[in-house]
RNA sequence: GCCCCCAUCGUCUAGCGGCCUAGGACACUGGCCUUUCAAGCCAGAAGCAGGGGUUCGAAUCCCCUUGGGGGCGCCA
């Protein structure tokens, strides 16, 4: 038997978008689980709207993702240019659409110097004189009577009735090939056997279908995916706010995570839900894949993306979060390795991105932190505080033992003082050496933090209570 | 308008004629744990779009209606 292979032919006209990373995903998937090839595509023959920078940032999004190409514009391969402007460059396309013409399958179109949709004339011979003149001239597809149908993978045995499509242009007047042409030709000239596509493209497969015909050419096996949509039904976009691979890299979703989800979005590998896509090869079969439009659903995306940072071993998350940071632009903590790992241990369970990861584990990263406003109303300007930060201050000074289990004895023991109750104290100190209400285990946060950060803070925030009395003595 | 696709809890799904008084997950609600909590554990509410058939029997098969989506570009 022959390779199996597979593209992804995205246009740079914008970011990678979700949906477009599934797509991606279940066409590298069928193309690991063949042992087949995954090749990597520019549909830029939209010269208005392709730009380098997109393309880039595509590229840039599907490694992250970790959808590996095995050809493409920047790996190269046997069947480049991988690009369709570069092949439009090399007469590829022009060389079959002459021959389409010289078939009488194709005709050339000449348009109204004036009124560009206006046609003057349509003819198998090369309008010479009207070029030459600077009329536009394309060459359109003839449709013959008939039925096109095809086999769709998801959908079944697809008819369509030629009559209801109307012919088509395959090479615009600026020179370029459409779609439904250049995906035809590229297709087949690089060997492709399996198109896994978006169901947008249904409508238009029959097109394509005649051409391959036309040209006496195999056709691939079809499989047309159902659309990714937002909550009001409609297709997933702007409208819905960001949904680019790299808008969900920048709020911290892992790239396990994503593929996880995107994956669970229209295929279920038995009752698991948290995986390894990776290890999922195996086991992928696409005519398994759901046939209805999927709801896009943040929230289970970051469940799926909190599982993952619980469930992947510290280093690993470590590596990932300094990685974000550094994505984000965010301020780089300066830390040692060992004290950033015991952070990342204590935060991730509470968290599902890194983003939040980042924000919950500030005040052990930085000690510029800012104090809670319900701390300092509630706790801090409590009558109770002073005496209970100065009594922290002294114990926390003469304490050797720095593990939970010893910041856990000298926080009992401050509770047990009668000073205030259990809550109020652990909240008092909590903010204290955090300035925040919620953080991971207090005794735990304590034996991170250290003997020196634990009484520099508290000293500070005892400060920070007697300059705040002395504020409000002031105003009354 | 014409053509095509789709239809199980709010969402993603299991189900492929009897195992279904429809199972799981997210979200939601309540409880537990408890030093806070966004983590964990337990419990609950929530669905086969509607109508006809076929059949001893239908979420599962067929038809219609309704609803949703896609396409009909010198966009991809």
């Amino acid at each position: 038997m022959s390779e199996v292979r597979l593209r992804f032919a995205p246009s740079p006209t914008g970011y990678l978008h979700v949906g477009g990373a599934r797509t991606a995903l279940f066409n590298w998937l069928y193309a690991r689980r063949m042992d087949g090839k995954f090749i990597l595509r520019i549909e830029d023959t939209d010269l208005q709207r392709s730009t380098k920078e997109y393309e880039q940032a595509i590229l840039d999004a599907l490694k992250w993702c970790g959808l590996d190409w095995d050809e493409g514009p920047d790996v190269g391969g046997p069947y480049g240019p991988y690009r369709q402007s570069e092949r439009t460059k090399a007469g590829i396309y022009s060389e079959y659409a002459k021959k389409l013409v010289e078939m009488g399958r194709a005709y050339y179109t000449v348009y109204d110097k004036i009124d560009r949709k206006k046609e003057l004339l349509r003819t198998f011979d090369f309008p010479k004189d009207y070029v030459d003149q600077g009329h536009d001239v394309t060459i359109n597809f003839k449709v013959q009577e008939g039925k096109t149908r095809f086999y769709d993978l998801l959908k079944g045995e697809l008819e369509f009735d030629n009559s209801t499509i109307g012919d088509f242009v395959m090479i615009k007047s600026d020179g370029f090939p459409t779609y439904n042409y250049a995906v035809v030709i590229d297709d087949h000239l690089m060997r492709i056997t399996h198109v896994f596509r978006g169901e947008d493209h249904v409508s238009n497969t029959p097109k394509q279908i005649m051409i391959y015909e036309a040209l006496g050419w195999d056709i691939p096996q079809f499989m047309h995916i159902p659309l990714i949509l937002g909550f009001d039904r409609t297709p997933l976009s702007k409208r819905h706010g960001a949904t680019s691979v790299e808008h969900f890299r920048r709020i911290g979703i892992l790239s396990k995570g994503l593929m996880n989800y995107l994956a669970l979005l229209g295929w279920s590998v038995g009752e698991e839900e948290i995986f390894d896509v990776k290890e999922k090869v195996k086991q992928f079969n696409p005519s398994t894949i759901s046939n209805k439009g999927v709801i896009f659903d943040p929230s289970k995306l970051e469940w799926v993306n909190g599982k993952h940072m619980r469930l992947m071993n510290v280093e690993e998350l470590l590596e990932e979060f300094n990685d974000w940071i550094n994505f984000a632009g965010k301020k780089v903590p300066q830390v040692e390795r060992p004290y950033a790992l015991r952070v990342v241990q204590v935060c991730r369970e509470k968290v599902n991105t890194l983003a939040q990861l980042y924000e919950f584990a500030y005040p052990f990263f930085f000690d510029d932190y800012s104090f809670e406003e319900q701390f300092v109303s509630e706790y801090l300007l409590s009558p109770f505080a002073e005496e209970l930060l100065k009594k922290a201050i002294d114990m926390f000074n003469n304490l050797e033992d720095w593990s939970v289990m010893g910041t856990e004895k000298v926080c009992r023991e401050l509770a047990g003082l009668g000073i205030a109750s259990k809550n109020k104290v652990f909240q008092t100190l909590r903010g204290a050496v955090t300035g925040r209400l919620v953080t991971p285990g207090l005794f735990e946060t304590l034996s991170i933090l250290g003997k020196q950060k634990t009484t520099e803070r508290l000293t500070r925030t005892l400060e920070y209570r007697s300059t705040k009395i002395r504020e409000r003595t002031a105003q009354t």
